[in-house]
DNA sequence: CTCCCTGCAAACTGTTTGCAAGTAC
DNA sequence: GTACTTGCAAACAGTTTGCAGGGAG
């Protein structure tokens, strides 16, 4: 499954820029948040972040997760089973695809998507602002293993 | 904005065929949330349904969406800020608009949608299975209130 | 009469908040 | 030095579980 590669420089520029100030655990998160190919809950990256630094506390982890989602570096996921988990957030619009078998994302070409919002909002008459568009099912990979 | 009719009938026959017995609390439920054309959580169908019933315990009440969802009568909606949300589920594949003014859910065509998924999975080789489409905006009645 | 359903209360889990100490700038 | 950040612990909210009593089939 190809995995897409997120520019850590510029989650630090975006962080600096506003006004954070740059601290060990954060960027211990964003290196966890921005190279994992799988969304994590924040609760995980609490768990990931204690391997390298064990005394990391859980609240930190959760106030560096908010912000990063309210800087737009990270996504939130609206999975199956629940909706506390974040992948990094792409540029272009995303289409998440999430393998139910080994749990990797993967983000689909977004243009056929944009298309059919368009579509949606001239024949409905209402406004879309925003969309969330998550798939499920079993990646190639997993296909070839099974 | 328009609303689906939902069959009442083929809910209890739903729920009558999984073996499960039909008890006042469960109608009241069920005429809740088949009525509702706005997502509920269960903790907002617990105090509509105590308008009615003021005994009903709030177990009951998630316990009942535990099957309803389970049956795939209702389904939940995963939104921005949470996904504890439910709707009445659609024979077809949803695609589901909420409006970020009124709150209230509309359904798509969701046809383009299809065609769209087996796009993306000829092109990405990964097996879809299923799909969670979120659109959100401003409805046509809450734009020309503007 | 049997077993499922109900309501209550307690337990649990994930998340948020308050605060004193630490640290980037 | 100032003000943001951290870790801890307590608070919190939504949800689940255990159990005794009640009601459907």
């Amino acid at each position: 499954m190809p995995s897409k590669c997120i520019n850590v420089e510029d989650w630090l520029n975006a962080l600096d820029a506003s006004g954070f100030r740059m601290t060990a655990v954060q960027e211990t998160l964003i290196d966890i948040f921005a190279h994992s190919d799988f969304p994590l809950s924040a609760e995980q990256a609490w768990h990931v972040a204690r391997q390298s630094r064990p005394k990391t506390g859980r609240a930190t982890v959760y106030r560096m997760v908010e912000k990063l989602e309210n800087l737009g570096l990270i996504r939130r996921v609206h999975g199956y089973q629940g909706c506390s988990h974040f992948v990094p957030t792409l540029p272009e619009l995303m289409m998440l695809f999430i393998c139910q078998s080994c749990g990797r994302a993967d983000y689909l070409d977004s243009q056929p998507l944009q298309d059919l919002i368009h579509q949606s909002e001239d024949s409905s008459g209402h406004h879309i602002t925003d969309s969330r568009l998550q798939l499920f099912g079993v990646c190639t990979s997993c296909q070839e293993n099974a």
